[in-house]
DNA sequence: TCTTTACTAAGAACAATTATCCTTGAACTG
DNA sequence: CAGTTCAAGGATAATTGTTCTTAGTAAAGA
């Protein structure tokens, strides 16, 4: 396991690489995402980086999870109600199990799922680039109410 | 494989039974989608609608929609960025494959998952009630383009 | 028939996200 | 270390997908 402080070097360096600037902002947002375990939200996310710059703006916020997410570096688990929330310790596609009541995100041991995308490969034709799994249940603190 | 016909009559008569109306919009939008193979969006089944019921709100729709979520016979494929899509044929989570570029969404054949799910309940003491699983790639057609 | 209730249409309201427009400042140049 | 430049930030308006509200209509029950 990398450490946290050699994932955000590693990612300046791409951001650098990319002739992209190394803002402040930028700074901020990122290391939210590289401590947060909970899968924040971009709310979650702002009020954490209001919280060192007053006057980060939510435009700002969205704009870097979007440059983020194309340069791979965070991972978008969407929802049908648009409350989209955001992976940045494991940027790569991987199972979410979700707690239907109190919308706690997990991230559930797994056997892995490399022959379930070549089985579909092979059977459609279709060049698989990435997939979605997620699964949607009650946590056990939920459950106990 | 039930006939559309048994289906629609079965779906009918489980809106009775709830005390839900059957009015020529609903069974306008029914009828879309389970004459509809290819996972359609709202709009595109407002799009349709109209062609027959000319005065329809997308808001019917969307409440109709909400509906037949609601009594589980259809499913909603949720996305990131909003464009829901739904299948009204097959009602129950089945991993779906969807070509990014043209949008076209197809049921893979694939075995079932049912062993994965209960091997993420036992490990993390979550209750699972459903699971979505989805393949992102290029179709076969656009990969020629 | 009268009454009650559910449903629809239309548009307003909403929430998440994106675009706009102007200002600022990161990083390259000399 | 300035000076310059263009990408990035801030504030806010616009857009998009969805839901709510209101008023009117139609169906079912008394």
């Amino acid at each position: 396991m990398k450490s946290s402080q050699q994932r955000l070097d590693d990612i300046i360096a791409k951001l650098r690489l990319n002739k992209f600037r190394i803002t402040p902002q930028r700074l901020a947002i990122l290391k939210v995402f590289l401590n947060s375990t909970e899968h924040p939200s971009v709310e979650r996310v702002y009020k954490q980086v209001r919280a060192d710059f007053p006057t980060t703006s939510l435009a700002t916020v969205y704009k870097t999870v979007h440059l983020l997410k194309e340069i791979g570096e965070i991972l978008e688990i969407g929802f049908a109600d648009g409350r989209n929330r955001y992976d940045g310790l494991k940027p790569y596609p991987h199972p979410h199990l979700i707690c239907m009541k109190c919308k706690a995100i997990i991230d559930p041991k797994l056997s892995n799922l490399d022959h379930l995308t070549s089985e579909v490969e092979q059977a459609s034709g279709y060049q698989i680039l990435s997939h979605q799994l997620e699964f949607f249940g009650i946590c056990p603190a939920c459950q106990k109410k």
